[in-house]
DNA sequence: AGCACGCCGACT
DNA sequence: GTCGGCGTGCTC
């Protein structure tokens, strides 16, 4: 076999593999696809994957250079995850030297062993002679460092650590004299574990959780997705530890996916304490040697369990065995920028590859993998009740056109309140807008206090005494009079900072917490913010988003969320969706517990069809109405949509390239391609930018990957697409 | 993305 | 006279 070429993606953001031939040193029979290699990029060396080999390049030989080394004898990217990934580089139409890096810790992106090792030291040859260097007389800690090489053999940080507190200069002088050699070896990868705990019994399973479980249990070893719709408290996480317990069992390893913000020290423990194996965690927060290590870990196999958030779809495993997406509706499992991948759909098709089963749980599936049960595409769980005999709660509209409203608070909204707080309740009220006010006003003139970079109104912060932009990170001190006419101005409307001043007043005597981004800022303050909501020394709980994922209030009797529509008449398909979607999160934070949980949604429209099915039907009603609209109106899942998304410092180049990406989908020549816009996004300007995009629709999706490969290389060549910053977002989340 | 080349403004 | 601004081009 003569020297192969090499097809090697880098990371850099061009669509194409780049060919090299292989190291001149290197045996063509050692070279894999997965491998790491060193090569010349440019005037720089880089870090590359080999994705194919070749016998020949179209690369003419004068510009062919040869990688300059390989890093891996064992590739870091087996067949089938490299085969995943540039699946998906085709799919998404990214560059696919980026779709690797993605999926690679960052330390082994920059050449970092991909193999854990420790170093030992042994007797040099040249010590066992006596030709090294002499040691002096009253070197004893050197003497005593050869002493017990020569009697013991090679040993480690832990055997000389234990001889002497400086070891590691002793060693690094006996090196220098030609005493001693290092040598590193390869261990097997501990990874970041959790300390073995003592494992805890689970506790009984309802019947419909057994059958859940039996079902995911029997589909051992084949591609088998289930979607597991089980309202809160009904169990899920009982569900996913008995069948990753099984999965163990045989010896196989469990993907475990989260959503960002509930990947909780409370969660690992959960698991750690159930899981008879280590538990391997990645996500975010991580050192970039931590994430090496985890990742290690799960590729030798030595973790049981990988837990991680939305890019753990990638980690390696050895003994693939069940993959696990919880709360697989969470919008954070779309990365939103750079790679715009779907992690809960990635894990499918990786599923589908290994011949494994997943599950995607929870209480409200989205309408995706609704409709994907409905195909016959997917097997349908259910826990459709609570444990321990809790019972659901009750949801109420609140008519904010027929009562008083009281700085956000209707009068029988106060009334329930009351009536819970005194029954020895905890009230939970629930508002997605943080801050004290979304605007600053003045009675004088009518100016709003604007953000100079968006086209958005500064929201005020009263105890940081500050006006922020939510969307660029503006942050300024609040003005005491109207710059245009020396009035004084006021805060209007309501976010959480001041809902909680409001109940402060109305409800003095009752103990009262806000959990925001703003208020848990302080490391550690969430921890000590629900340790007393959850002794029961806190009442009243104010709170956004944050409190609907993830954290159990068992105390809580009363849910109210303020103000319902937002979302009732968004712009996006899916407006409605995610709306349904957090009323019966927020909701379910009620009643978990024995005491029976009470919903009070204040809405200006309550005779909405959309709040009317949430109230009467539950989840389901509204999904099967959404679905039907869904497919009336040609949106996904019964079509298919990309997104071209541009921005540039000024208005005209966006709309312009748009204009021209328009004009190249006719030249494509492919048929069943509609295409609508371009439009100014309905925020245009947001951190200086001007912002627009333009939208691809069709039935399928064949025709739409047809266009988009031919199209996209157009793009890229296009005039106009260096002066403005593009993305393409295939089945995009958020439409604008 | 990096990195270099290249051509016009305010400074030692 | 140079240091340095960011436009343009290239990476097997």
């Amino acid at each position: 076999m003569t020297r192969p070429i090499l097809g090697v993606a880098i990371d850099a953001p061009l669509r194409r593999l780049f060919d090299y031939r292989a190291p001149a040193s290197i045996e063509p029979a050692r070279l894999q696809p997965g491998q790491r290699v060193w090569v010349p990029f440019g005037r720089r060396k880089a870090v590359g994957v080999i994705v194919e080999l070749r016998q020949r390049s179209e690369v003419p030989d004068t510009r062919l250079k040869s990688a300059l080394a390989l890093i891996d004898e064992i590739p870091v990217l087996d067949a089938i995850l490299l085969d995943l990934l540039r699946w998906s580089a085709e799919y998404y139409r990214h560059p696919p030297g980026e779709v690797i890096a993605a999926a690679l810790p960052v330390a082994l992106r920059n050449g970092a062993d991909a193999v854990a090792s420790a170093e030992r030291w042994t007797l040099s040859a040249a010590a066992r002679t006596g030709d090294a260097a002499p040691i002096g007389t009253r070197a004893t800690r050197l003497r005593g460092l050869v002493d017990y090489l020569a009697a013991h053999g090679p040993g480690g940080a832990a055997e000389l650590g234990a001889l002497s507190p400086r070891w590691r200069d002793h060693v690094r002088e006996l090196e220098q004299r030609g005493w001693v050699l290092r040598v590193r070896e390869g261990v097997v990868a501990t990874g970041t574990t959790t300390t073995a705990v003592a494992r805890e019994p689970g506790p009984e399973l309802t019947p419909e959780q057994d059958a859940a479980v039996g079902a995911i249990v029997a589909a051992h070893g084949c591609y088998t997705p289930f979607v597991l719709h089980g309202v809160t408290g009904s169990g899920k996480t009982e569900v996913y530890l008995r069948a990753i317990g099984a999965v163990v069992a045989h010896g196989e390893q469990a993907l475990v996916l989260v959503p960002e913000i509930s990947l909780t020290p409370q969660l690992v423990a959960r698991f750690a304490a159930r899981i008879p194996g280590p538990l391997a965690v990645l996500h975010s927060g991580l050192t970039d040697t931590d994430r090496l290590q985890a990742w290690r870990a799960a590729r030798a196999g030595s973790a049981a369990v990988v837990i991680g958030t939305r890019s753990a779809v990638f980690a390696p495993l050895a003994r693939p065995g069940l993959i696990v997406i919880d709360e697989e509706h969470d919008a954070s499992y779309k990365q939103q920028d750079g790679f715009r991948y779907s992690a809960r759909d990635l894990a499918l098709a990786r599923a589908q590859r290994h011949g494994i089963p997943i599950v995607l749980g929870s209480a409200t599936p989205s309408l995706e993998s609704l409709e994907r049960i409905r195909a016959g595409r997917a097997q349908r769980l259910d826990l459709p009740k609570r444990t321990a005999g809790a019972r659901p709660p009750s949801l109420h509209l609140i008519d904010l056109r027929a009562h008083a409203d009281t700085q956000g608070f209707a009068t029988p909204t106060l009334l329930t309140i009351r009536r819970h707080l005194d029954a020895g309740g905890q009230v939970l009220i629930y508002l997605n807008r943080r801050g004290y006010a979304p605007t600053l006003f003045c009675p004088g003139c009518g100016w709003v206090a604007p953000c100079p970079r968006c086209d958005a109104r500064l929201t005020v912060h009263q105890r940081e005494r500050s006006l922020d932009c939510h969307h660029c990170g503006t942050h300024r001190p609040i003005p005491e009079t109207c710059p245009d006419c020396g009035e004084a101005v006021k805060p209007v409307g309501q976010g959480t900072e001041r809902i909680e001043e409001t109940l402060a007043g109305f409800f003095p005597e009752f103990a009262l917490a806000r959990i925001d981004r703003d208020a848990v800022r302080k490391r550690g303050s969430l921890e000590q913010t629900l340790e007393r909501v959850h002794s029961g020394e806190v009442r009243l709980l104010v709170g956004t988003q944050m409190l609907t994922k993830g954290h159990h209030f068992p105390l809580v009797t009363l849910v109210v969320v303020l103000n319902a529509d937002q979302g009732l008449f968004g712009t996006d398909f899916r407006a409605a969706e995610r709306l349904a979607q957090t009323i019966v999160q927020v909701s379910g934070r009620a009643g978990r517990a024995e005491k029976p949980g009470e919903v009070l949604i204040q809405t200006e429209y309550p005779e909405h069809p959309l709040l009317q099915q949430l109230v009467h039907g539950g989840y389901d009603a509204f999904a099967a109405a959404a679905l039907v609209e869904r497919e009336q109106a040609h949106w996904p899942p019964f079509a298919r949509v990309a997104v071209l998304r541009a921005e540039a410092p000024g208005r005209e180049a966006p709309l312009a390239f748009l204009e021209h990406a328009k004009e190249l989908v006719a030249t494509c020549a492919v048929a069943g391609v509609e295409v609508l816009g371009p439009a100014a996004a309905p925020m245009e300007r947001r951190a200086g930018h001007y912002r627009a995009q333009l939208l691809l629709h069709a039935a399928t999706h064949s025709p739409l990957q047809r266009l988009l490969a031919r199209w996209v290389p157009l793009l890229e060549e296009a005039p106009g697409a260096r002066k403005v910053r593009w993305a393409l977002d295939v089945d995009p989340l958020e439409l604008f």
